[in-house]
DNA sequence: CCATTTTTGTAGTACGCGCTACATAACGAT
DNA sequence: ATCGTTATGTAGCGCGTACTACAAAAATGG
């Protein structure tokens, strides 16, 4: 057995391509992958272990383990998957708005049942990364860094890349409040963030 | 107050209370819940198991759980003791402050290296939170009540609560995309945030 | 010194975790 | 049918977890 690559498992040789199979891979792992997601947001990723997974997508710890080299390539997938599926979710979000408007929307959106565990695996996420684990701290990352340009680039007018960073700050720290259960406190502490945003935007210069 | 509360173990029974015994119980116990503190703020909850917390206080798992009924127990008072030090820690600040003077001293705190862990345990335990794990739910809120409390009486001027909340959720938004990888991004956004409410203050009437 | 009570060590239980070895089953080409 | 490749099931390993049973050691009071 010459070496063979290592990450093999659904791609095992060149050797035999039948035609079609590859498609029928993908399609199942793009199955498993959202039936996987949904548990994910659910019970986050302290409550999502191999075997629980599995069970989600209807099959076995050994069949993820076949399709996935490991434990970390595969929430890497599902994390790319999850944020994917934010951003399509967020599709909805019309045209060019005001900071003050794009804050009150994205609050509302952030607190809707449909969104809210998107919202707290990403501060599980983000919690973990802060403590530099490696698949985390990338996907963390990643999101953020895509959620920040599809923010600015609904911003009217020409905005700074840490104007939108700030607005997305400002969401984030709001959530963690309500999360935390302050959720009154989170919510008069929004209202005073959308009011400062419109009343600075009703202002002349700067 | 929240029913018994109190740790029960080393009251036994109501038999025989020799005298100073409970005060060398008591030292012995704030001892070692400081070491523990200490690995906790480097290791974080999830990296915190009862033989490593022993460890860390220098005697065994057996005993922590003589002298707490519970992890739980144990993670309710070590994080009631890890704010205590962080308030104690945040002594140190002066006067009155306008917002966008406490927002950058608190900035430029919450990335220094003696107080980041206490941050990112924070972190950690809010989003334990979000998905309502009971110890860590009161416990965030707590420390976030009580944190908020603090801003809110160095703030210079009459402030609102929510004032207060929104400043420290911009605080945890920023620390958020910080330990998220996006460090730049943060810092950039920071200073936006900060000059945005020194200008607002220099600005007359509301 | 003894008896009782508090403190501590040793060892173990029961379970959940990621992951693997091994044996099949299904399937496609010849 | 035959064979090789791919897919899947069964069982389990090794380790780490919270927590416990049992007994020996200190302490403490008479």
């Amino acid at each position: 057995m010459s070496g063979t690559a290592s990450t093999d498992p659904p791609e095992p040789t060149g050797s035999k391509l039948p035609d079609g199979t590859a498609a029928k891979r993908a399609q199942r792992r793009a199955q498993w992958l959202d039936a996987m997601a949904d548990h994910l947001l659910a019970h986050g990723l302290a409550g999502s272990p191999l075997r629980a997974l599995a069970a989600a997508a209807g099959t076995s710890d050994r069949m993820l383990l076949y399709y996935f080299s490991d434990r970390d390539d595969l929430l890497a997938a599902l994390l790319r998957h999850v944020a994917q599926r934010m951003t399509d979710m967020l599709a909805g979000f019309s045209g060019p708005l005001t900071a003050a408007q794009m804050l009150a929307q994205l609050w509302d959106a952030a607190r809707a049942p449909a969104f809210e565990p998107y919202m707290s695996l990403f501060m599980e996420l983000a919690a973990a990364a802060g403590r530099g684990e490696e698949p985390h701290r990338t996907a963390a990352s990643d999101i953020l860094a895509g959620f920040g340009a599809w923010t600015r680039e609904r911003l009217s007018g020409e905005v700074e890349e840490a104007e939108a960073m700030l607005l997305l700050a400002t969401l984030d720290g709001l959530f963690l409040l309500h999360c935390s259960g302050q959720r009154d406190a989170a919510a008069a502490a929004a209202r005073v963030a959308i009011d400062r945003l419109a009343a600075q935007e009703a202002q002349p210069g700067r």
